[in-house]
This record gives C-alpha cells, sequence and structure tokens, in this order.
DNA sequence: CTGAAAGCGCTTACAG
DNA sequence: CTGAAAGCGCTTACAG
C-alpha cells in the first residue's frame, strides 16, 4: 500500500537505518550509499511518515503558535511568517486560538503538550508576558520565543520592533504637521505593547516641550469597535484633540468612522493615525498614516530562533517604518 | 516522565487494552471497570500520545484544509468554522497555504497525504473544482467535502450558498433603489462563485426588463486592486455606471476607493456594493452595502460532514442575506 | 561507514 | 466483558 522506509531499504540494498541516516541527513553515510538511497527514495516517492518519526523520535517536528489577539489580520500574518520558517524544515505549525479570559487556557496548552509535545512554541502578546503560560512551560521543559514581550527580557529568545520610539516618530511626525492637541488610544492593558506605545506618544511631547491633556490618553481592546468608542469620547469633549493618534490600525480604523459620521474632515478637522499598517490602513478612506509593523518577519523569526541555533536568549530587532498616507 | 497508558492501566487495576477501550468510548466495558480506568485519567491527568494513537491507529485525527483564496479574512474565517467544529472530536486542523498556479500543487498536497494521511480534507474555491486536485484525492482515497463547489454537485458532501439567488436580489435592491446602469465586477474566472455572482446580476436585469449595457461586466481577482482597477475602467467610461455591485467586499472596498480618489459621493454620485459581509463591509466609509455569506458556518458545515456520519454526497445550502449600509 | 535489535505509545486483530 | 500478543513506521542506543 503505501511506501515505508522498508521499501526503500529493500530497493537500495541497505538496511532501513542507513535510509534512516540518509534522510535525516546524517553524517557517516558513503557517498555511493547515499545516492543509491536518494535513487530509490526517488523513485518510489518516498515520504516518511510523520506520526512515526514523532513516536520513534525525540521531536515531533511540530511548532504550535500560542496566541490570542483580536485581530485576524494580525493572526494571520503571524501564521503565514511561521509557516514561512517552518517549511523549510518539514516542521508543522499548530495554531490553535487560545482564550486568556478562559479558566481552561492553562488546561488546554498542557493538553496540547501533552497531546502533541511541539518542539517549541511562539508566543504572542499578551501570552508572551502571561505568567501562568511562561511557568508551564517552563516546568514541561518546553522551547518557546517570544513575540514583543514586555517583561523579563533574558527569559526567552525573543522578536519585537521599538515600540517607544515608533510611537514617538509617529508623534514626532503629527506635531510637525502643527498638531498641540494630540489623543492617543492605547491597546488592551496586558499587552506590553500599549504601554510602550503610550510610553513614546509622552515622550514626543516631552521633547517638544507640549504639555499633554490630562484626558487625552484613552483605552481601548485594539479592535475597530473599541476604537470607535474612544473617538466618540474624545471628539465628545469641549476641547476635543486636533489629531489622534490609535495604538492600532482598527482602533484609527473605528475612530475614522466615528469621525466621519460626525461630519468632520480628514485630517482638517482631526488627522488619525494608526498603529501596524494592516492591509486595512490602505483599505480605508482617507488611507490611514501609520507606523509599520512587520509582523510576518516578527513571526518568521521567532520560527527562526527556535529552529536554528540561536543563543537562547537571543533578542531580534526588527526595523518600523512610518509611512504617510493622506488621514494626517 | 510523561504518563502513558500502561500507568493508567498499573494505577487502575486493568490492562491496557482496556484503558484503550475506555478512552475510545468503545462498548462492552463494565460500569465500575469504566469508571476506574476514568478515575485514573483524572488522577493521572493523562492524556493520550497523538503520535501513537496516529501511528497504530487507522485514523490520524487531522483534517487538512485546502485552500488558495486572496482574501485572509475568508482564510481565517474558514479556518476557524473547522477548528469549531473539530475541537469537539479531538481533531487537529492541518491549514497550510496552497498556490494553484504552482507547478508543485499536487506534489505538495501529495506529500501532505503521504506524511499526514488526513482523515479528511476540505477543500474551498477556487481547488473545490480543480480536477487534479480532485483525481488525486479519489486515487488516493481521502474522503473530502467541497465548500462552493460548481461542477459535479454529487462527487462529495458539501456546503454553499445560493450565489445565483443571493446576486440576483442585491441587483434587485440597486434596481429598486432606481439604479438603471449597474456594472458588476465579476471575480477570478476559476472561481465557480464568479459565475454563479453573474448569473444572479444578469438574472435581476432580465427580471426588470433592462438591459444590460456590453462594457458593464468587467472582471477582477476577487482582491482589493483588482477592484480598484476594475471600477477606475468602468467610471473612465464615456457613460459610467451609476451602481457597481462587486463580486467581492475586497473589490468593493477598491472601488469605493476610487470613486473616493475621483470625488465622487456615495452612494449618490455612484452606489457601491459588496458580496460577503466580511469585516472590512463595516470598517470602510461609508460601510458597505453587501450579501453575508455565512464564511465560517459553511466551514463548520464541510468539517461536520467529514466527521460526521452524512451521506456520502450530502449537500448543505446554507442562507445568505442582503444587508443594506449606507453605501447603496 | 553500516546493521540487527529494541522500543516509542498506542490500536488492531484474535482469544477467551 | 477483558487481556496477551503483534505491529504501526520510524529512531535510538549499541555493536561491529
Amino acid at each position: 500500500m503505501t511506501t515505508t522506509i522498508k521499501d526503500v531499504a529493500l530497493a537500495s540494498g541497505v538496511s532501513i537505518k542507513t535510509v534512516s541516516r540518509v534522510l535525516n541527513n546524517e553524517r557517516y553515510v558513503g557517498p555511493s550509499t547515499r545516492e543509491k538511497v536518494l535513487r530509490a527514495v526517488a523513485e518510489l516517492n518516498f515520504r516518511p511518515n510523520h506520526a512515526a518519526r514523532s513516536l520513534a523520535g525525540r521531536r515531533s517536528f511540530q511548532v504550535a503558535l500560542v496566541c490570542d489577539n483580536p485581530s485576524p489580520a494580525y493572526v494571520y500574518a503571524m501564521q503565514q511568517g511561521i509557516r514561512d520558517r517552518c517549511e523549510a524544515d518539514g516542521v508543522r505549525v499548530l495554531a490553535q486560538p487560545y482564550d486568556r479570559g478562559s479558566p481552561r487556557l492553562l488546561a488546554d496548552l498542557d493538553a496540547l503538550i501533552a497531546t502533541s509535545g511541539p518542539d517549541g512554541v511562539i508566543l504572542t502578546p499578551p501570552l508572551s508576558d502571561n505568567e501562568a503560560v511562561l511557568a508551564l512551560l517552563a516546568a514541561r521543559g518546553i522551547r518557546f520565543a517570544r513575540v514583543s514581550p514586555g517583561t523579563r527580557p533574558g527569559l526567552a529568545p525573543s522578536t519585537f520592533i521599538d515600540n517607544v520610539a515608533a510611537a514617538r516618530e509617529l508623534t514626532t511626525h503629527l506635531i510637525a504637521r502643527g498638531h498641540r492637541r494630540i489623543a492617543h488610544i492605547a491597546g488592551s492593558s496586558d499587552y506590553a505593547t500599549s504601554a510602550q506605545r503610550v510610553a513614546g506618544y509622552k515622550a514626543a511631547h516631552d521633547a517638544a516641550g507640549i504639555e499633554i491633556d490630562p484626558g487625552f490618553v484613552v483605552s481601548g481592546r485594539y479592535d475597530f469597535a473599541s476604537g470607535a468608542e474612544a473617538a466618540d469620547l474624545l471628539l465628545s469633549r469641549a476641547e476635543p484633540p486636533t489629531a489622534i493618534f490609535a495604538g492600532s490600525d482598527e482602533m484609527a480604523a473605528g475612530a475614522l468612522m466615528v469621525a466621519h459620521r460626525r461630519g468632520l474632515a480628514i485630517p482638517g478637522d482631526v488627522a488619525i493615525a494608526g498603529f501596524g499598517d494592516d492591509a486595512l490602513a490602505s483599505y480605508v478612506w482617507p488611507p490611514l498614516t501609520t507606523m509599520r509593523q512587520p509582523v510576518r518577519e516578527l513571526a518568521w523569526n521567532a520560527a527562526d530562533l527556535l529552529l536554528g541555533d540561536a543563543e537562547a536568549d537571543e533578542q531580534r530587532e526588527l526595523a518600523h517604518a512610518l509611512v504617510v498616507r493622506a488621514s494626517t
């Protein structure tokens, strides 16, 4: 029926152990032997059974993406970046969604580890700073990489952008455009990135010697609806902001919607900027000024840290880039 | 180290075979025996090893989503729907992206089957009508379900909406709004849904006795950029349409962008409608009138057809719904 | 450089 | 209703 390593061994006149060596690129295989085996593999169109390799070996050839994020675009880009890197090594990606609010979070993750024993786990915000999750992975001895962590930088390899600098640059852009009353819609408080972006927003004001209206920093949950709510609040003020910098493109799109509903001209009456440069940023009207965050690359590198031979605590900072469009 | 079925057998004083019976809900296990085993399972927090089950059994406990679609929102919703259903059965979802234009498409799929032997495959457009893919699955004896197929309806279980009726209703809505010059941006030609939606668009005109301008049906590729290009073409005509019905929300968003750039009022100068009711439809300005396509439910049902005991050729038609918003 | 044996943790026949 | 044996298709020690 299905061709196995035995068939290849038979066809090439060697033992299955030698076939295994060739398949796994081990050393100490004679060049002619290797060639014979490879020819048989090609002729029989042999593909090693994944379950058997996992069971017999110590590796599962699987990496799990553990994330709980409100943005499908973010999650999908993460998946793609991780797959891009894992495919090269013949590693599968397990991508179940998790719910950080669920009492089952830890049990679900523990079940995943017990049943599938992933070779590595990639954590994205806010789970990359979730102490219970970190403790569980440590207890189970599972390697992991973190995307955009906020706490304990040396704990594990991680990838990130400089969120403080990025938010500072974006805010500075708004100040350069002449704005003095700039509001900020922050993301969920359990995301380290939220506080980092608030810090950058404040740093830009400090540098320019501009005082921030105490009511101008409001919090959202990184999604469209919360961006709309927050913008409604801001624009209802007696002295509304002339610019709104949202901590995500989805929230910025929500703010944009509210501005349109109120009949405001953008950027004439209110300028709006986002963060991320999701596809959405280019799809709305006017297109959003935003800060490009290379999600797919953050993911690719996180997978690379797991699969390659990176230092145990290697940190990779990727470049961000201001993208100025018509909304500011 | 890790607790195995042997530990459970030892702790409950039965053979591993009996533990296996309990785990798999087989009949002929004494109630007291079952209880003893379940208690040991709970106490030891035992979770069966996935690789071992796959290898020993005839099932892989995995379902593969095989799709090649330009919309991350669509793909992600598909994943979610399939996971929702599979999770209940402890089945994993394999979701690699495929490229229908790639010469490696069949080899990649064949490799997936050889290495992972999925219990079932879910095909989405345009691959649900790809003859080479269908032939491969048949040759390998893999069960599959199709989402929105266009050809050979009885070949396999499938889920879909009535695209012809849906497009007809949407077009009729535009006619009811007083439009007589309605253009249509069709999706990629290898999607059965594209032709179905064109047919519905035409049927509505026929029913109303309105003749369609020959240049009013243009084709896109279901994505934002192609929608923008097509709209540019349409709005450049000497006698432009007063309404544009795009075969997807992304294309409608592209058309919206072009209309804004040209300084047109929406829907005053040109009405724009989409198809799908993606999140995007509510995020753009003005919010899009569109036809709701329950992607997640289509996916859930496709998985249900695979995992449940559905007839070999069961067809499930799900409901669509017109969503009227400010763009028309 | 190569191979025979044992075993990964389960399930499938086959007995009783 | 329950169990002892064999085996799924690989890899890990261990020899040579």
